[in-house]
DNA sequence: TAGAAATGTCGGCGCTCGATGACATTCGAG
DNA sequence: CTCGAATGTCATCGAGCGCCGACATTTCTA
């Protein structure tokens, strides 16, 4: 599962949670947040610290991997070959 | 690569754009933070906005895979079986 | 059908994020 | 060595997080 947008995240964290047969009291205390935190978390709150979300993931045994591969119909950063031009570019312009 | 703390987003942050050669200050107007921001993170801050975060993964062509698998070494969630008797006993318990 | 458990909502509060702008330090090109 | 770019640091400030405690709603079991 590819992780994207916080509500994402959220709905990931949730499924887990339920998977593993835990309430979000339970699973609150165990990663040391309110219950309000978890419930915001799942309905995707943007603006939910990192470290915290890191620990819940932990807590529920999700492993975060971060690569570079492509997904070929987002090509957005696709320069490839001529950056030390647009560098050079970018010194001129004084941006 | 995997992630699980928030100095370790940092650091792949930061080497995935000096791969692509950007300096602080493009980085963080491409995804809409301030500069201060970018330093921050790629220090490790914990508190960081998940939001942010991951529209910085984004513009830096970075994809987050979320999966379920066992880290054996961390074996702490590994019932597998009554869960069912575990649940009638904290009923019972009332804890 | 109760009745409890789980989940969601509300108001209030302390604390820190993230933004801004200026300045210091490091590093590389010339 | 000199100049500038890139990075890091500092102080200030408004806004919103995450917490608490109570209550409302939904979802189960007995």
């Amino acid at each position: 599962m590819f992780v994207r947008t916080p509500a994402e995240l959220g709905a990931v964290l949730r499924d887990r949670r339920k998977k593993l047969k835990l309430d979000q009291s339970t699973f609150a205390k165990r990663i040391g947040v309110s219950r309000q935190w978890v419930i915001e978390v799942e309905h995707g709150h943007a603006r939910a610290e990192l470290g915290l979300i890191l620990r819940a993931l932990d807590a529920l045994d999700i492993r975060l991997d971060a690569s570079t591969e492509q997904t070929p119909a987002r090509g957005v950063t696709r320069p490839a070959v001529d950056i030390n031009a647009i560098v050079a570019k970018a010194r001129k312009k004084k941006a």
